[in-house]
DNA sequence: CGAGATTCATGTGAAGTATACCTTTAGGCTTAA
DNA sequence: AAGCCTAAAGGTATACTTCACATGAATCTCGTA
């Protein structure tokens, strides 16, 4: 076994990688060269550039969908700022904040909580005034007698939690700052975010605005091209695996950053499977273990609650049945909360842990009205059977045994 | 037969409650003069 | 008397509950053709 182990490890140092750079393929990774970005990329330097010689940049306001670009343009775009404010001399602070983080970015308390951390400043997870914790952040920014680009991603996720006053208060207190100053740079998913807003926030909010639209296959072929070459080995790939992928990713949704992750679980795969090339079978493959490894994720990280809602579902839904009712399935929650002796949550909590599924894609939950027979939420369940056995084996095991 | 009223099951908003945690403050104890 | 520590008081955010009202199409009702 010892020997084995040892065989194996030395084999594996031995064997050549894949892989030149995986860093390239990976989805944090920001390219010295964007493709096809030229122009947004343009429009948001010019908008964040004042910030160079000290003054206030528009706030600017980004739409598009997942995986257009948005993030690692903007990112792009401060890094080069960074640098050159470095260089410079120039005092400038910017701020990355991803507002879908649960419990780390999903209320105003914990945004600017967050914000003042970055500052250096120790902030308790509770118990404080929301407005003492702003205190403490413009005290904290009053100090460092900095420029600041907030970029703020999935705002929309933001503002449905918290509401709209969270932006105006940030806006608001902006113009108190004397040595400071904040910009704002919202990124949404939602092309129809603004119009849910106050009219108010949204003028001051997007003083400028930009839309990023999703890549056509070709354009996503250009970035695949690119990325493999620098993350891959020479010819370590397939002729027709790059174009098949890009034109996967570009019939479904136009998401560049998938489909980069698609080419990278592939290779993993083949990896493993110690192939010498990438070739298109391991596409498919791919794409059902990432499918795969984030609903595992998004479940096993829930808390025990939602957990024992979802195991409900699945329950529910087991004897050939597709759709189920919001009744149903709290029904089977009760009693599933009776056996393992957990205190149950309202009808209403549930509901709303319903909601919060739907969001993560793990069902559909949709609204509708039975007409004589009340209304409910018609709950599907979007994922292969297989699935749902493997996921509520983990179920069974997170609630049952601990 | 069809327009309008009724109905059901639960969606949904607002307000209230429990919990966990924070700062402030008052009291008690210790220490040094 | 001054200094320091502790515990209670008073306050907050968050997750959840309670209360009460909203929803919207299938079904029922009843007037009319």
């Amino acid at each position: 076994m010892e020997k084995g182990l040892n065989q194996f490890f030395t084999d594996y140092v031995k064997k050549e990688s894949l892989f030149a750079s995986k860093k390239a393929l990976q989805s944090n990774y920001i390219p010295d060269m964007l493709e096809h970005r030229d122009e947004e990329i343009n429009q948001i330097a010019q908008v964040l550039a004042p910030v160079l010689r000290g003054d206030r940049p528009s706030n600017l306001f980004i739409y598009g969908k997942t995986g257009t670009g948005k993030t690692v343009s903007i990112k792009h775009v401060t890094q080069n700022l960074v640098q050159v404010a470095k260089n410079q001399e120039v005092a400038l602070n910017v701020c990355y904040v991803n507002c879908k983080l649960k419990k780390i970015t999903d209320t105003e308390y914990r945004l600017i909580a967050h914000l003042s951390r970055e500052l250096g400043k120790e902030i308790p997870a509770t118990g404080l005034p929301t407005d003492e914790v702003y205190k403490i952040f413009l005290a904290a920014l009053e100090e460092a007698k900095t420029n600041m680009i907030l970029v703020l991603d999935e705002i929309d996720h933001l503002v449905q939690k918290a509401g709209d006053e969270l932006l105006y208060n940030l806006v608001r207190h902006n113009a108190e700052l004397e040595n400071s100053q904040i910009a704002v740079v919202g990124i949404s998913n939602d092309l129809v975010f603004t119009d849910h807003i106050d009219p108010r926030v949204k003028s001051s909010l997007s003083e400028e605005e930009l839309l990023f639209a999703p890549y056509n296959a070709l354009q996503i072929q250009d970035i695949l091209r690119k990325r493999t070459s620098q993350g891959f080995g020479k010819g370590k790939i397939e002729p027709g695996v790059v174009e098949k992928c890009a034109a996967f990713a570009a019939r479904e949704h136009g998401d560049a950053r998938r489909a980069i992750d698609l080419l990278r679980v592939a290779g993993e795969l083949a990896e493993r499977n110690n192939e010498p090339k990438v070739c298109v079978s391991h596409l498919d493959v791919a794409e059902a273990k990432i499918e795969k490894d984030r609903v595992v994720e998004s479940v096993t990280k829930q808390p025990k609650q939602v957990q024992a809602v979802l195991h409900s579902i699945f329950h529910t839904a087991d004897s050939e049945r597709k759709i189920i009712f919001t009744g149903e399935v709290y029904s089977e929650y009760s009693e599933l909360c009776a056996k393992i002796g957990l205190r149950p949550l309202t009808q209403r909590r549930v509901s709303d842990v319903i909601g919060e599924l739907d969001m993560l894609g793990i069902i559909n939950a949709r609204v509708i009205s039975k007409g004589r027979y009340g209304r409910t939420r018609e709950i599907t369940i979007p994922l292969a059977e297989q699935m749902v056995e493997h996921l509520t084996g983990l179920l069974k095991d997170a609630l049952f045994f601990s």
